[in-house]
DNA sequence: CGCAAATGTCAGCGCCGTCAACATCGAGTA
DNA sequence: TACTCGATGTTGACGGCGCTGACATTTGCG
């Protein structure tokens, strides 16, 4: 019989699994290290053998985040349509993922893990890969725009795709979620206001 | 000599006051209770005679967020310029507030504090006010716009600013913020998208 | 004056992240 | 095969947190 071994066996990918479940829902500060050891059964100081501390298991677990959502940007500049069409698409990819996975995307995009000095290494790769995704889609929308206007058009895309889902988020719109306006009429104007026209 | 007396005199208010202060700076997850209370010099449990428990506390320094954001509001309102100038002055008073006041900036549109099935009584008033405000701006921008365009008009500017301030003080905007993009640029051209040409 | 309500203090609960000291196990080598 | 050592897991403890209940002091009202 092999009830309890000493040893886990693969407890950092374990506990990645585990806090990754935690943190799509509730967000990180939902996650508690003590918490969470319990629930794989291993004891509170166990995670230390694998990660310095929270921030370094936080940021592997958002490392996850980026990794899926690059998986969903390189679909959408793989599909058929035009430039503009793949722009829209990639909008909604990114729509899909903060609604299914809510907590995921705040730490992936509110927390601070990406403003240090120094961010966490796991992060880096990820991150700027989905920023270059990102890139080629604004870019690919419009061939004949110089880099300059790339990165603008980038940058109000983006915030107002982040913006409407985080405020979303947090219901700041309840007073303006009423008739006549549905909220796929919501969604819809602000893809088309970010994708511009 | 009247050194040290039993009672405070204004706990409440000084407790918002120096709570203000913290969060103002470095946002919600940055007040502690215990430290608070030491740093006006009371007991860790006196402020519970005032507020409830912290997040009470929290609700009424995102209160007075929200009436100090309604002054300047009502000023870019009552402005001169034509509609569209005002609405122009008005994202400006919200960037204005974002970047000189972080946290409590967070704490207002980032925090969960306004998510809730009943929101805290003191918070309703001003925010809902802000939501009046900022409503009145957009129309006044396009008088011949109807109830539908104005809402999704209005939802689609605040994304967009709002988006900008969140990314950009989350660091998300590092790789793009390089020559020849100025900063200074990319405001522009966020509250030009915002507010529509 | 006398008493109750308001407002403060103190001790303590359970939770948290983290660390140091110790225990156990598995792999490589004499 | 036996030994050793590093990797990995456990236990106990520390300080900090939000919060509570019991108690102390002050203020204001009848």
């Amino acid at each position: 019989m092999n009830k309890a071994p000493y040893h886990h066996g693969d407890l950092r990918q374990t506990l990645i699994a585990a806090a990754l479940a935690v943190v799509e829902r509730g967000g990180a500060e939902a996650l508690s290290l003590r918490e969470l050891a319990e629930s794989v059964g291993v004891s509170r100081a166990a995670p230390y053998r694998h990660f310095a501390d929270r921030d370094e298991l936080l940021a592997c677990v958002a490392a996850r985040g980026f990794e899926d959502l690059n998986v969903g940007y390189e679909a959408a500049l793989a599909s058929p349509g035009d430039g503009h069409a793949r722009m829209r698409i990639a909008s909604q990819v990114y729509i899909d993922f903060a609604e299914r996975r809510p907590g995921l995307f705040k730490l992936m995009f509110e927390s601070d893990l990406l403003a240090r000095d120094q961010p966490p290494p796991v992060l880096i790769g990820p991150a700027n890969h989905a920023y270059q995704l990102l890139w080629r889609a604004v870019a690919g929308a419009d061939p004949t725009a110089d880099e300059k206007t790339v990165k603008a058009r980038t940058i109000t895309m983006w915030s107002t795709v982040y913006g409407f889902l985080a405020l979303d988020r947090a219901r700041r719109f309840k007073p303006f979620m009423t008739q006549p306006l549905t909220r796929a009429e919501i969604v819809e104007a602000v893809i088309t206001a970010a994708t511009g026209v």
